[in-house]
RNA sequence: GCCGGAGUGGCGGAAUUGGCAGACGCACAGGACUUAAAAUCCUGCGGUCCGUGAGGACUGUACCGGUUCGAUCCCGGUCUCCGGCACCA
């Protein structure tokens, strides 16, 4: 035991000294280039966990490597402290939001600190401070007054007996998942940002996003949804008002044979004609109301309507068509109705089937196999025009381009582009968030707060029950205010903002993060801006980045922002797994930060979480890797203990003599460009830490021999040092000052890669023959191809192989092999 | 259903531009040291077969096929797993 080295005190000593010595501070320094390296806040929920640890170890890598090529680096941390389980906390303990969130803050920067991670705290947010959410509403004013927040009355999910707003997830098959009762829709007012606005350029702007992952950049597009089609007005039998549509199928609009509205159309219920249909309208619409939006929009629901016994007419060709109310068209997507085409789309042909709907086919599939006359399914796929008058003969991608055109025209319709994505739903009724900064006054409707109000501070005299609405409608305090414009008594707005909209510009606050003026300052913004590198975990590829992206785009046309996109390069690092699940309480499988900690330390636990696999990739968590990696870095320090008294006086130059000096200098070179190329472009940690091992190995044997050169061994033992400090940095101050080095090892320069030691005198070939490989020769370094046949066909094991027959053909490749083809 | 991604030893993984498959590590086995164990150091480690032996032959990157002098890598098809979206007209 005495062999294994004291991580404990060893890494209380260099955290001491680093936080002592303030080394991980960063300035304002314009003389360097700078990096901006960001790795996702942390919601406070009390521990660390390995995603964490995996998370900020991979950020520290990077940041420790790019200060000691000499980067200014801004490496900070925060946290993201607004949220719910605070309140749950509330509810269940009684211990106050504040308290509990600063608590647990307070235990998890311990322990960022104890993974010996470079950040400098003299910038650390927390979203829940009156400091930071000032700015937060301060920012939300900015989108009221560009009309981009808004409040709009909608259907939400309402518990009538918990008396709250329910989020989707919470109502499972149309009941109150915490007490049972049947979830109604309720018609609340709610805040809105006009993130729609910015459709267009969030699509657009992923183009450029060069640095992040093909996988999230497909998932936002997929998400902003982008369809292009036709508006088309439908006049409608007996009703002054024409009926709109949205479709994406133009070229079908003759095999139109039913129109179907949303339940929720403003015309649903003007349309209905008799009693009869009346009450079965209603019973249909009310029944639908009862589900959740989850199950409504479920593609496995049977498509279900009523025909509400009037009638549209096809613009193109006069015929009379049936309008229907369906539970499978959604109120809030292109215009809340559709023409539909049974023969040319899946929804609508079995809608059809079920209500004996006429089908006529509009594009020919051309295809024998298809009877088109008794379509089984409906046929989405490209073909011919028919049954289209005109249009007749076109290809169907035509014949869409040319009906738009004719219905432009003839005033009918017109091009029209439609987005999945939806308005950004702002409003929480919850306490632990930030006030939205709005009051509502009788006479001049919502104001915003007036800026030197700001912030709207979260009221203390509040109670947790859990029940009933937010806790901060039943504070008279908060709720009782003056009316910024005509200073009449006026309500504040109770509700709070997402959390989201809290991490959307974090990054940009961390670039001036004492600020007490503004957000931040413009030429500090305008220095860091924008993140360099970015790294989180896949579960925000949707959310949170294109909130981040709206966010700053929004600054940006404000003119606070100096970038439009505020991550440049993006890394989404994979989930930390145990026996092939991720780790969670009750499996009982979860393997503490902590505990590693205790038995290991910080360097060990970084090393094997970076080392265990590629950081995008899932890690399986693995006890005897962990010891794998513990017993690495006593290797390395037996290593370099061992030989400190050879190389403390030792020259700082070497000359290579021998075949034995020449391949440690390779191993040395080749591990310092390895690594160098492996933390500095590709990520690749696990192959970084390799290449160190490998060098390690060939130092072992080095030293073994008598003649080594005191100078190269003091240059590998210096360089691994270094080339080791990014991924466990404690031991490598350690190491570092034990073999006579002033400073820390974050200050020393980066190891530079002597190409010259890479290139070898002499280099092995392969001799494949009809690509087989069958010997190999050494041969000098750069021997032309011609060379290469003729050493190649000269060797004796080759020649027996010919057995006399003659090559058909050879390829030489300089520098790797010769493959002979016989016949 | 649609859209992505991935399948390599007992395991995690490597092979960066089409050129030696399995680096590095874990596990395992054998040896050295030790009274013994642990620790450490050394050796071996895809499969099948041949050879007393040094060594050699064949085969092998999910499966089938193609392109190529040469394929883990490119193309076509199949299977499996994972992820995202899911009535978006």
């Amino acid at each position: 035991m005495l062999d294994r080295y004291n991580f404990n005190e060893i890494e209380k000593k260099w955290q001491r000294r680093w936080e002592e010595q303030g080394l991980f501070k960063t300035r304002e320094d314009e003389s360097k280039e700078k990096y901006y390296l960001l790795e996702m806040f942390p919601y406070p929920s009390g521990k660390l966990h390995m995603g964490h640890v995996r998370n900020y170890s991979i950020g520290d890598v990077v940041a420790r490597y790019m200060r000691m090529n000499g980067y200014n680096v801004l490496h900070p941390m925060g946290w993201d402290s607004f949220g719910l389980p605070a309140e749950n906390a509330a509810v269940m303990n009684g211990v106050r939001p504040d308290v509990w969130t600063r608590e647990n803050i307070g235990e998890m920067r311990g322990q960022l600190k104890r993974l010996g991670l470079s950040y400098d705290w003299d910038r650390e947010v927390a979203t829940c401070e009156p400091a930071y959410y000032r700015w937060m509403q301060w920012i939300f004013i900015r989108f009221f007054e560009k009309g981009l927040a808004y409040k709009k009355k909608n259907p939400v999910n309402w518990c009538p007996s918990c008396e709250t707003v329910l989020a989707n997830e919470q109502v499972v098959d149309g009941v109150c998942d915490r007490c049972g009762s049947v979830v109604g829709k309720k018609e609340l007012e709610q805040w809105y940002l006009k993130i729609t606005d910015y459709a267009e350029r969030l699509l657009e702007g992923l183009d450029r996003l060069e640095g992040w992952p093909g996988k999230v950049k497909l998932m936002q597009k997929n998400w902003i949804g982008r369809s292009v089609g036709a508006e088309v007005d439908f006049a409608l039998e007996g009703f002054p008002e024409k009926l709109r549509i949205f479709t994406t199928r133009p070229d079908t609009l003759y095999g139109a044979t039913y129109m179907a509205l949303a339940p929720e159309h403003p015309y649903a219920r003007k349309l209905i004609s008799g009693a009869a249909r009346e009450k079965a309208a209603d019973e249909f619409i009310g029944k639908l109301q009862l589900l959740s939006d989850i199950d409504r929009t479920a593609a496995t629901l049977e498509k279900e309507g009523v025909f509400t016994g009037s009638y549209a007419v096809n613009p193109l060709n006069g015929a009379k068509i049936p309008v229907y109310i369906a539970n499978y068209i959604l109120a809030d997507y292109g215009a809340g109705a559709i023409m539909a085409v049974p023969a040319h789309d899946r929804r609508d042909f079995e809608f059809a089937v079920k209500y004996g709907i006429k089908i006529i086919p509009v594009v020919d599939p051309e295809d024998p196999e298809i009877d088109i006359q008794n379509l089984k399914e409906a046929f989405a796929a490209e073909g011919k025009m028919i049954n289209s008058g005109r249009f007749n003969g076109l290809s169907n991608k035509e014949c869409a381009v040319k009906i738009t055109e004719y219905m432009e025209q003839e005033k009918i319709g017109k091009k029209s582009i439609n987005f999945r994505l939806r308005d950004w739903l702002i409003s929480r009724q919850r306490y632990w968030g930030a006030p939205i900064p709005m009051i509502h006054c009788e006479k001049c409707g919502w104001t915003p707060e007036k800026e030197e109000n700001l912030p709207v501070l979260l009221p203390s005299d509040v109670e947790f029950t859990g029940k009933g609405e937010s806790p901060l409608t039943a504070s008279k305090t908060f709720r009782e205010t003056a009316c910024p414009r005509c200073g009449g008594a006026a309500e504040r707005e109770t509700d709070t903002m997402d959390t989201f909209l809290d991490s959307s510009w974090y990054f940009l606050r961390y670039t001036d993060a004492k600020n007490t003026e503004e957000p931040f300052g413009k030429d500090r913004a305008k220095y860091w801006m924008p993140v360099d590198q970015y790294i989180g975990g896949v579960e925000h590829a949707i959310l949170h980045l294109l909130y981040a992206r709206f966010f700053t785009k929004f600054l940006f046309d404000s003119g606070l922002s100096p970038v439009e996109e505020p991550f440049t390069k993006l890394l989404t690092q994979g989930m930390v797994l145990k026996d092939g699940g991720k780790m969670s309480k009750s499996v009982g499988n979860v393997v503490s930060p902590e505990e590693i900690i205790e038995k290991y330390g910080a360097d060990t636990a970084r090393l094997f979480i970076l080392f265990a696999a590629p950081p995008e990739k899932e890690l399986e968590w693995s006890d005897t890797g962990v010891e794998g990696s513990y017993r690495f870095l006593n290797r390395v320090r037996r290593l370099v203990y061992g030989l400190s008294d050879r190389v403390k006086d030792a020259p700082g130059a070497y000359e290579t003599k021998t075949p034995e000096d020449w391949k440690m200098d390779y191993a040395l070179n080749y591990a310092v460009k390895k690594v160098s190329e492996d933390i500095g472009g590709r990520f690749s940690f696990n192959t970084a830490i390799s290449a160190v091992m490998e060098m390690v190995n060939a130092l072992y044997r080095y030293r073994e021999y008598e003649s080594a050169d005191p100078g190269l061994l003091k240059a590998a033992v210096d360089k691994l040092i270094l080339l080791l400090s990014p991924f466990t940095p404690h031991i490598c101050e350690e190491m570092w000052a034990h073999t006579g080095h002033g400073g820390s090892v974050l200050n020393a320069e980066w190891p530079s890669c002597d190409e010259a030691a890479l290139v070898m005198d002499r280099v092995e070939i392969v001799i494949q023959v009809n690509g087989k490989v069958k010997e190999r020769i050494e041969v000098e370094n750069g021997l032309s191809q011609d060379g290469l046949i003729r050493a190649a066909t000269e060797n004796a094991k080759v020649r027996k192989l010919l057995d006399g027959k003659s090559a058909a053909r050879i390829v030489a490749v300089p520098g790797k092999l010769v493959n002979i083809v016989i016949s």
